[in-house]
DNA sequence: CGGGTCCTTGACAGATTTCAAGACGTGTGG
DNA sequence: CCACACGTCTTGAAATCTGTCAAGGACCCG
């Protein structure tokens, strides 16, 4: 009745996650502390092993977790694809993130006891559970996995300060490229092919995501289209040039806001 | 030759921490670890007294730390005002945050062992030196204190996402009438008026926050003075109805964007 | 009093949103 | 298997907002 992997169509260039074929839904169900800092990509030397940590999976449109649940999970991607949204007081949607595998998310929870935003599977997924307080706990003992711990937050910290730079700085033009080769950066660390990918989430998610409405991401995707720097059809991307993307710039705010630094040293 | 304090000019409601006016500069050069909770308006029994942090001065204009520069310390605004900013690829300015009394900074060095941004004091100000390797040790020690320290990266998370969806999906002037009422909220939690203020930041600073241009900003305040919502004038600045700036929308993104939710459930 | 920075205001151009209509795709039910 | 319904995507035209450029005034400091 549903898809063997909702991962499928996507176009892989090596598969280290191979869901079983065979009928019924044969994955992973536990993963251990060193397999998930492997995932993570966070080094850490001598794990404790004995810990193990569940697997849940969840079909597309199913949501992880709800704004104002009490917190007490973490999660990792495993596979698969997801989106981490807000609700503003008017009721509206507001993408905060998309995240895919070896991604963490629930951070938002930790601060006040509740999660702040909503986490939905964009497709089929495969994620890790674990709890906060086993979290501490390990981390009392090793301090490499206190440090990651600390890491992971931080980075999803610089992460969001990129993110109001972008909006707040850049053109729909150079939201859409940037977030495009950020797409493509992130489907290559995960195995995936850089050069052509497709996309999870709708336009209109993605304007969400970026600050504009999905008319103008459809619009600008389509621009691009006929520049050839890439091309569209749906929701399938081809990067055909990659430096262009990534230099693109067009600049609606400040232009002549030269340094004003160089004041006083301390 | 400087200023006794350059908080003097605020309205004060009350005043806890009394700056000597008696020639030169006498300030507090040490707290302990439950000054320094109480501060940050944490909650933590028993904290060990044993250990002082150092605290450091700094005029209008000095940088605290410049991007790059090694990360070991985390700080926390003893009195005065200071502005967080990043420097994108341009070399332009992107102001991220005004962190004042009871605000920690620094965070963003946690990851990747070196800051991402700058700190600059606005105006003179007393930082209290927190090394993060103590930190980290009073922790193992403190569940309480550890439990802070999570959930003040998490505030600072939950913070950036705000900003996120505000610049993202509000127009100018909702930007700059929930940019008012934070400051306003913010002044009243440490001993200040929320009705009346001194801007600390130019406009261009607030415009580079909040994504506009300075004229946008300068053009807003006019308008909202013009409605008689504020009063401004230069630096200082009369909220004179709170709840209309806090209702206040208008929405140039979504309007017809209603809560495509409810598909399916977990 | 002069220089410099910051603030205000106006006119204009340009980008993005809004509104609207139609094409495309997929899933469901007959 | 096909038709229909629905959600998604594309495209166009007009309205609006915000940025850009420019000039003048206010304020601070030396």
């Amino acid at each position: 009745m549903f898809t063997t992997s909702t991962t499928s169509d996507q176009f892989a260039v090596s598969r280290s996650a191979p869901l079983a074929s065979t009928g019924a839904r044969q994955t992973k169900l536990w993963s251990s502390l060193s397999e998930v800092c492997q995932l993570m990509q966070v080094p850490v030397s001598h794990a404790d092993d004995t810990v193990r940590f569940q697997h849940v999976q969840f079909r597309a449109g199913q949501r992880i977790y709800t704004i104002g649940q009490p917190f007490d999970m973490l999660y990792v991607v495993y596979s698969g694809f997801l989106k981490t949204v807000a609700i503003d007081e008017s009721g509206n949607e507001l993408v905060l993130g998309f995240p895919m595998k070896g991604d963490m998310f629930g951070i938002d929870g930790i601060h006040g006891k509740a999660y702040t935003s909503e986490v939905v599977a964009l497709s089929t997924c495969d994620v890790i559970l674990i709890p906060f307080k086993t979290l501490l706990t390990i981390g009392k003992a090793s301090p490499d996995v206190e440090q990651a711990m600390w890491g992971a937050m931080g980075r999803e910290l610089i992460r969001e300060q990129r993110m109001i730079s972008s909006i707040g700085s850049l053109g729909a033009e150079a939201r859409v490229a940037r977030f495009l080769m950020s797409l493509s950066d992130r489907f290559a660390e995960i195995g995936f092919s850089s050069k052509q990918f497709n996309l999870r989430m709708t336009r209109q998610e993605i304007g969400s995501y970026l600050g504009l409405t999905l008319e103008t991401v459809s619009r600008t995707l389509s621009a691009f289209n006929a520049l050839g720097l890439i091309s569209v059809e749906q929701k399938t991307v081809t990067i055909h040039e990659p430096d262009s993307l990534k230099t693109l710039r067009r600049l609606p705010p400040s232009k002549h806001a030269a340094r004003s630094a160089a004041k006083l040293a301390a």
